[in-house]
DNA sequence: CTCCAACCTGGAGCGCGCTCCAGGTCAAGC
DNA sequence: GCTTGACCTGGAGCGCGCTCCAGGTTGGAG
């Protein structure tokens, strides 16, 4: 079950090596477990953050918020709300986020059409 | 009509002046008209452009591609195809993006879920 | 004619999120 | 015991897409 070594802990979150210590080092995951020699070992519930990560990551938010609310999980309970606040407005953001690529994405599709109506072509708009 | 100062195309485009003199740096915008004095007019050819560029960048494709994709279409009517091969490639780049964007957004909004359950909340996933 | 805000240029710098490297250590298999 | 591949650390470097800067020019209003 639990205790996973970097490699596979890479192959199952899907970042790399180097990314995992980054995340590490800069205190998104904390207090990961070490062998007597000094390797790491990832739990369970470290891959649980991982998954979460790459989550938010996919969505665009920020590492800095993404520590934000590691650190606040770490503090306990009591964060709970502002952890909550915290996924709604990114949820919020997200939302628009969707909204703007789907409406650039009409865009897209229009302009691609345009290039299926072009049988003979009279010129017209030079942004062909 | 046409003929826009530098200012007014950075509004009516939303790119900053600094984004639009870099753009026709790189060769993205070419041949910008110029008054006697050498500063630069924005013709509705060009704010075309820039509207579409803005298009291209908001779903995600690099400079290099819109680059190449802006010589194709100076390069002349006999490009049309590449250019339109270019396109449905970013298109489907697009949907593949607007996917994982909508089955990571439906896993944020479980989790918050997740606190919206949470009255009294007996202890047990870390990841909260 | 004067003023000043808007503009020009070339080039350096930045913020983000990794990614790579050198030089050394660990541990499983033979 | 030895080999070898996975792992360790601290720190430098990178790719992208701008963004800022210094030092100088332009051009419309008054």
């Amino acid at each position: 079950m639990s205790g996973y070594a970097p490699s596979e802990a890479a192959r199952r979150s899907g970042f790399s090596l180097d990314t995992l210590r980054y995340y590490e080092k800069i205190g998104l995951l904390a207090d990961v477990e070490r062998t007597a020699g000094g390797q790491r070992v990832f739990t369970d519930d470290d891959l649980g953050w991982l998954v979460l990560f790459r989550c938010l990551r996919d969505t665009g938010m920020p590492i800095a918020q993404m520590r934000r609310y590691a650190q606040l999980a770490r503090d306990g309970e009591h964060t709970t709300d502002e952890r909550h606040e915290l996924l709604c407005h990114h949820a919020a953001r997200v939302e628009e986020q969707m909204r703007l690529l789907q409406r650039q994405y009409d865009h897209l599709r229009e302009k691609i059409r345009f290039y299926e109506r072009l049988p003979g072509t009279a010129p017209g708009s030079e942004t062909g």
